[in-house]
Formats: C-alpha cells, structure tokens, sequence
DNA sequence: ACAAGCCTTGAACAATGTTCAAAAAATTAG
DNA sequence: CTAATTTTTTGAACATTGTTCAAGGCTTGT
C-alpha cells in the first residue's frame, strides 16, 4: 500500500536534508531549526517531524551525508602501499575537505547525540566506512591476522585528526591558522607512523 | 563605593559555579539552565545575568573551573626526568579526572561558544596552564631553545587525547569501554612519543 | 461515487535565554 | 535620624525553540 506515498515521503526526506544542508553551510548548527527547513520546503512544521522522529534524528542523517561526501572525496586518492605517503594522502583530503565544508563539518563536532540513545547501526557505518579507508592505508605496517591492532591504531589517528580540527577550530588551542593546522596534523602522522613502522 | 555589593555579587559569581557544577555533575550540559541554577541559589533569574553577561560566560567559568581542578590533580604527581614515563603519568592522571568527572568533562566537550568572539584570555590561561604541564613531561625530548616545536608537540598530543575521550565518549568509535580506551591512548603516547624520540 | 485510511496543517504547549520596568534594599546627604 | 539617591533584585514579559495532535483535506481502493 502506499507507494506513492512513500515517494512523497522520500522525497520530503530529501528535500529537507538539502534544505538543511543550505542552512548549515551557510549558519552552522545554531540557524538549524525545524522551523525554517520547513519553510524552505514549503511545508509546516508539523510534516517535517511525520518524516523525522525529532530533530536530532534529522542532524544525524545530514552529519550522515557529510561523511558520505567525504568518503567519496577519499575515493579520489590511489594508495601506492606507502604508508606514510598514503596516509598523508589520506588526511591532506580529510582536511581539505573540512576546509571547503567547515560549518558542515562544524555540525559533526558540535551536535551531541542524546547520551540515552545508542547512535543507530547505519551510522556508525558510515563512520567505519571512512574509518576504513585510513585503516587501508596504514594496513602495510600489520601483519595481515592483526585485525584489532589495525582497527585501533586507525581509530588513534582518526580521533587525533578530529581533536586537533575540533580544538583548533574552537579556537581552544588558542589562534593557529590554516598553516599551524597542517603543520601540527603532520607532527602527528609523521611520528604516530613512525612509531607504528619502529614497533613492526 | 559598594565594598559591600562588590561581595554579595561576588558570593552570588561563586554560589552559582557551585550549583552550576552540581547541576552539571548530576545532569550535563542539557540540564544547565539559568532558572534552575538560580532557584538552587534561591534568587531570580534576573539576578544571574546581573552577574554573568550570558549562560556561554558562565559555563566558560564552570569549565574554568574544571581545568583548574584538573591542574590540581596534575599537582600531584612526580616527573622523573623521562618523558615516556611522565607523560604516561599526566595523561593516566588526565584519564582519571575525566573518568571521576565525567559529566563536568563533558560540558567542556559539548558546550560551543560563540563563534563570533574570540576566548577570552583568562580562559586560554587555564588552558595554556594544562598545557603546560604535558609541556613540561615533554621537555627532555627537545633542546631548550625549541620553545614552538615542544608547545606544538604539546598540543598535538593534548588535542589527540581530547579526540579520543571526547569521540569515545559519545560513542563515535562504535562501543569502546574503559579498557579499550586505555589501550588506545597508550598506543597513541607510545607511538607518538617514540617518534619523537628517533627524530631528536 | 463513496468510504476508509493516510497526510498535512498550524495552532497550542512547555521550556529556553534574555530583557527591563518597577519594587526593594542599601547607601549617602542633610 | 530622615530624606534623597543610587544600586540591586525581582519576576512578568518576549521571542524562539522542539514537539504534539485534533481537525480537515487528499489519496486510494472498490
């Protein structure tokens, strides 16, 4: 039944995570209101949440799209089985990325995901997907049975990246520029690597 | 004039960090509220904001204040002259602190200021002052006069602790328990500090 | 054409941060 | 000590938020 429903019902889905991509793009976290993504679509409040259980359901599938933009933005890379090579790759498109979608991107930092509810099983996915990508790169420096040992040291580096974007954005590390960025996120793959390569 | 009103403002500044903490401990950010802070403290809502210019001021206090405590902690503890050892020993401290404040901790997670002004500098102090500790266990790996090599290296690893607790704590690394956690910064010290020390 | 069910609407509710005129209290002047 | 003045406190009021839900409209199957 209802399959024409269901069309419009996607399509309301859709619409209204483009909507609230334009609003985050251009306001952040802050301007992002059921309110207004409705208003963009040209619907009441009340069919936004026909479609999404509240809003914070509705953030995290448009955090979802944006780790999906940058799973494909990694795709574009060609690992050459170096792995410092590659996952300096790897990350120089991880903060170029951040750089080009920086409110976007804020919305992954700032959100915070109600602490009594799990975060749901595709997305955790989504955040394994391009987990995986710098655990492919980086795989040359484990033996091959060393699944958790790979997994763990990708989630390090990844968790790293996250925190020194997330602070330096902030302003919490007090004021380094886009060069003091890059130049602490290599201190930290150049020595976390090298670690790795001298333990193997 | 108003030696006297200067103190009440001052013990209405200091009563309501204490409730504000107690509220924070018990309920996180989300139960932080002007009104609630002021019932406990048994004034009006108005009398808050005579005090504090907004809410985002008066939680950057109550943070404030947790990084103080966390520099008291950090007090406690010895540097024996090797860096591997004391880092390990501040940041197990760190791990503590966070593990037996994990509500106040994580205000300092959550909570976003205002992108439009800056932090103000009292704040960055307390900072800089944490910082400064993980700075010192560092010491020895760089020569005395690489003051901005031993601050970045210092931040770095600051920031990739901050990754780890803050991603691990809301559950964006899939479930990690205390454990887990523990091994993975570990291998983000271990590794991160023997890079160091093959580059010195 | 009609009935049954689904969807949309937008007014309504509770709660938030924040303001500000008026009341109360404290301080100063006479 | 009283009166005037200054400061502080109050809490009702405002704008906005997420969220709900009865009422009405639309779609669909027969």
């Amino acid at each position: 039944m209802g399959k024409r429903a269901d069309l419009k019902r996607q399509q309301i889905f859709e619409r209204a995570l483009i909507e609230a991509a334009v609003i985050a793009a251009a306001d952040g976290l802050t301007g992002l209101t059921a309110r207004r993504i409705a208003k963009r679509i040209g619907c009441s409040v009340g069919t936004i949440y026909n479609v999404f259980e509240n809003l914070d359901v509705l953030i995290l599938h448009l955090n979802g799209r944006t780790l999906d933009a940058l799973f494909d933005a990694l795709g574009g890379i060609a690992p050459g089985g170096k792995p410092l090579a590659d996952v300096e790759a790897v990350v120089r498109c991880y903060l170029e990325f951040t750089q080009a979608n920086i409110n976007l991107w804020g919305v992954i930092f700032e959100h915070v995901w109600p602490k009594d509810y799990a975060l749901p099983d595709w997305y955790m996915l989504k955040v394994q997907r391009v987990l995986g990508v710098l655990e492919g790169a980086m795989a040359p420096l484990f033996p091959a049975e060393a699944t958790i040992e790979r997994h763990r040291a990708a989630a390090v580096l990844w968790s790293g990246l996250h925190g020194l974007c997330s602070l330096s954005m902030s302003g919490k590390l007090g004021t380094v520029d886009q060069g003091d960025l890059e130049e602490m996120v290599e201190l930290l793959i150049d020595n976390f690597i090298a670690g790795l390569e001298r333990g193997a």
